[in-house]
DNA sequence: GCGATTTGACCGGT
DNA sequence: ACCGGTCAAATCGC
């Protein structure tokens, strides 16, 4: 089990070496021939950045005893200082932790992190998937806004109960364009399914339901790096870093089949939600859905703006970036990805370091 | 039967 | 009092 286990996150551990290498590969190339680049080198650097914190805090987390930077002491990185809800991801006695949490929760919820993302649905297509970000999520409320032609979804991880995650979410239709789904998210998962490092390696991966690309397969390999060449990230309005962002495109932008191994996973993690989410739409705006017949394809990040760095000890992220999903002929292969943020980046250091200070 | 969703009621902040 | 957020009973769907 032990060995099953190393040799895990041992992989992941070399995936994020290899990923920071082919990296660091392109940043050469982008600095030697920066026309034939669509990344800017500041990206670059960010990505390989990301990919090294990556690779540190699965060696945090799973290398225990030589504790690397416990995450319970770590090597900062704009670490938040308010307080942090007092719960954890750890199961205890559900009802005594309920009431616990309920006042907690209220009272704390204010001051969880908060961070909006906007997804731009494309008139006509298929939405299931594209607002998946990964994580299972279940509606707890519905509710009509003044001044919102559309209601507002409330969603709460749907392992709230068992694990005590108390991340949720809420999701609003754009008045201005009902393509664009504005998707607030609130608090740290701290569920199992919280951090890529932190899903258990269960064994084989449950991916009878999709048809992930295969690193093996140089088609789909081929079709990654086509998608690839079709991602338009815009950078302009980045000037501070942004380590979340970083994870995120570099995980997209990642060509090595470790890569892809790596985005197997996470379709793995999401790929129980996507018909979940679709639904949820449908039934609060089922004129806007069309037939779910074909699969997503890919995201592009295609106007990725960071509002402001945000100030973590006090107001929490506020980050926002639009998505635009594009569909695909329905055999296609289901090798889109949304990727959450808080799994990978910046979120994912910060608040679970946070969090990890409460044991 | 069980888990997810719906929806009116309720609560707390402003 | 109003409004946003959450609760919880009823309902749905597998």
């Amino acid at each position: 089990m032990d060995k099953v286990n190393m040799g895990e996150w041992e992989s992941r551990l070399i995936n994020e070496l290899i990923q920071g290498r082919e990296l660091a590969r392109r940043l050469q190339m982008c600095l030697h021939a920066p026309s034939s680049s669509q990344e800017t080198p500041d990206f670059l650097i960010q990505s390989i950045i990301a990919a090294f914190e990556r690779a540190l805090a699965t060696v945090n987390f799973h290398g225990g005893s030589s504790s690397v930077g416990e995450p319970s002491n770590p090597t900062r990185v704009g670490l938040p200082t308010s307080e942090s809800p007092p719960f954890s991801g750890s199961p205890r006695s559900e009802d005594s932790d309920r009431d616990f949490q309920d006042q907690n929760a209220s009272r704390n919820r204010r001051s969880m992190p908060r961070w909006t993302k906007q997804i731009r649905v494309s008139p006509g297509m298929a939405v299931e998937g594209t607002l998946d970000d990964g994580y299972s999520w279940r509606k707890y409320g519905q509710k009509d806004i003044l001044g919102a032609k559309f209601p507002r979804g409330y969603y709460r991880c749907t392992h709230r109960n068992v694990q005590g995650c108390l991340a949720t979410k809420q999701v609003q239709r754009s008045d201005e364009d009902p393509n664009i789904f504005e998707i607030t998210y609130r608090g740290k998962h701290t569920c199992a399914q919280s951090s890529y490092i932190a899903v258990p390696p269960s064994g084989p991966q449950e991916t009878h339901e999709l048809n992930h690309p295969n690193a093996a397969d140089p088609h789909q390999e081929q079709l990654l790096v086509n998608l690839r060449a079709g991602l338009r990230v815009q950078t302009d309005n980045l000037d501070i870093p942004d380590p979340q962002q970083s994870s995120f495109t570099s995980l997209i932008l990642g060509s090595t089949s470790s890569i892809l191994n790596h985005q197997n996973q996470m379709f793995t993690s999401s790929s129980m939600l996507e018909s979940n989410f679709a639904e949820n739409l449908t039934s609060s705006y089922p004129s806007y859905m069309s037939p779910a017949t074909s699969a997503i394809t890919y995201f592009s990040a295609n106007n990725m703006s960071l509002a402001e760095m945000p100030n973590m000890a006090t107001s929490g992220p506020e980050i926002n970036d639009t998505i635009s999903a594009v569909t695909s002929a329905a055999n296609s292969p289901t090798v889109g990805f949304d990727l959450p943020f808080d799994q990978f980046g910046y979120d994912g250091h910060n608040f679970t370091f946070d969090n990890h200070r409460l044991f």
